[in-house]
DNA sequence: CAATTACTGGACTTTCAAGTCCAGTAATGT
DNA sequence: ACATTACTGGACTTGAAAGTCCAGTAATTG
């Protein structure tokens, strides 16, 4: 692989490369992944919105693919950050706790970013392993793991009773991936918040009703 | 539009179409639809693959996105007859009914085939809304149709307490749509028999103390 | 039989996008 | 100043795949 912008060791000798540029190319980038897909966004396309000639896309990220892998890494982590961690979180307060996880999560699983994201994601299984590894890892993975932790504190709290925190938070999570999820990912129509803030409430009910203490 | 092989009417004078090449043609096209999605497949290979000329293909189904359409459109029913319907299941066993249903839309949520029509799907919404919509209709939506039914049926026999049957119906068939469902999507690891178990015992346990009567 | 439509196979045209080349210019270190 | 590396912009090469054309052959109706 050549120079991905990534790499550690700058060479000292001549123009050093212009940051500004690699985060503009890295956004429009997003913006067309998250649009078209890999297949059907161009480069050309990518490098006129950066404002940026081609050349300096090949530069800084080798090929098409070295710029979608860049994008994915780029974006995992803001996603992230926006979901309230395990230690922010009341053990006292399940309900509550919930609540904020499940807003958070419910807003990410509709949103046209996240949305975007995905289905670019999922068009590239089995053709960029390695993106879709770092995607799930970076993504997904940390947002059950911050919900699993939760999730046991409450339980030692005595506040929930959760024999396998990772399943349990599996199970909640994925309540919000259901029919309305689907329906935003086939670009069907846009999300009906007062359906979502039901699907909430329920949500939180359900899993009060099973895993309560 | 051409015809589309589809047409009702047809020509009384000369060579019928062949129903068998059509057939082999819808099926081949299905394959390599899941395997690489829309863009990545290609007629050449489709119609090498089905045993026939690609001016076949483009008779029958007059082009690529035709072709894709026509697919989507084959599909749902097969996969749809596989789940049990509300007439089937006793509304006096909510329990074994969901443990029924579970089973095997599970197996479909984990299955390679539904794995790649997903695939395929989420790779043209909003290039091919159409074809999105029939996809969304025949499939999914009938599938929580049944299981509304059922669970209406269950609420009237008195062994349920669903206020809601659309909104739990979609809870429960989304417990299915947790990381292992995407991680299958990424096509990231292969479907653990032990873990699809659980996962199906604990999601019936959790709606059944969310709406056991 | 003739007329008609379907299928073959393979050459062909077209289009589109990835990636390269290059000559000129900008910014940095020594 | 000078070497070095980055960026521009536009022409260019290349490859792949959609879709067409055509001459010959197969099946079917009247």
């Amino acid at each position: 692989m050549s120079s991905t912008a990534t790499s550690a060791p700058k060479p000292q000798r001549g123009r050093p490369r212009d940051p500004e540029r690699s985060r503009r190319i890295l956004e429009a980038a997003q913006k067309h992944f998250n649009e078209h897909g890999l297949e059907r966004a161009t480069v050309d396309a990518i490098a006129a919105d950066a404002g940026v000639s081609k050349m300096t896309v090949y530069n800084n990220f080798g090929s098409k693919e070295g710029l979608f892998q860049a994008v994915v890494r780029d974006r995992s982590a803001p996603v992230v950050a926006g979901v309230p961690g395990a230690g922010v979180l009341d053990p006292e307060q399940p309900e509550k706790a919930l609540l904020a996880i499940g807003t958070r999560f419910l807003a990410l699983a509709r949103g046209d970013d996240a949305l975007g994201a995905l289905r670019a994601i999922y068009g590239v299984a089995g053709v960029q392993p390695e993106a879709c590894q770092a995607f799930y890892r970076e993504g997904p993975e940390r947002v059950m793991g911050e919900l699993a932790a939760y999730l046991r504190r409450a339980h030692a709290a005595g506040t929930l009773k959760v024999r396998h925190p990772p399943q349990a938070a599996d199970l909640f999570l994925s309540m919000f991936f259901g029919s309305a999820h689907m329906r935003g990912l086939l670009k069907l129509e846009a999300p009906d918040p007062r359906e979502n803030r039901a699907l909430l409430r329920e949500a939180v009910r359900v899993f009060m009703a099973a895993y309560g203490a």
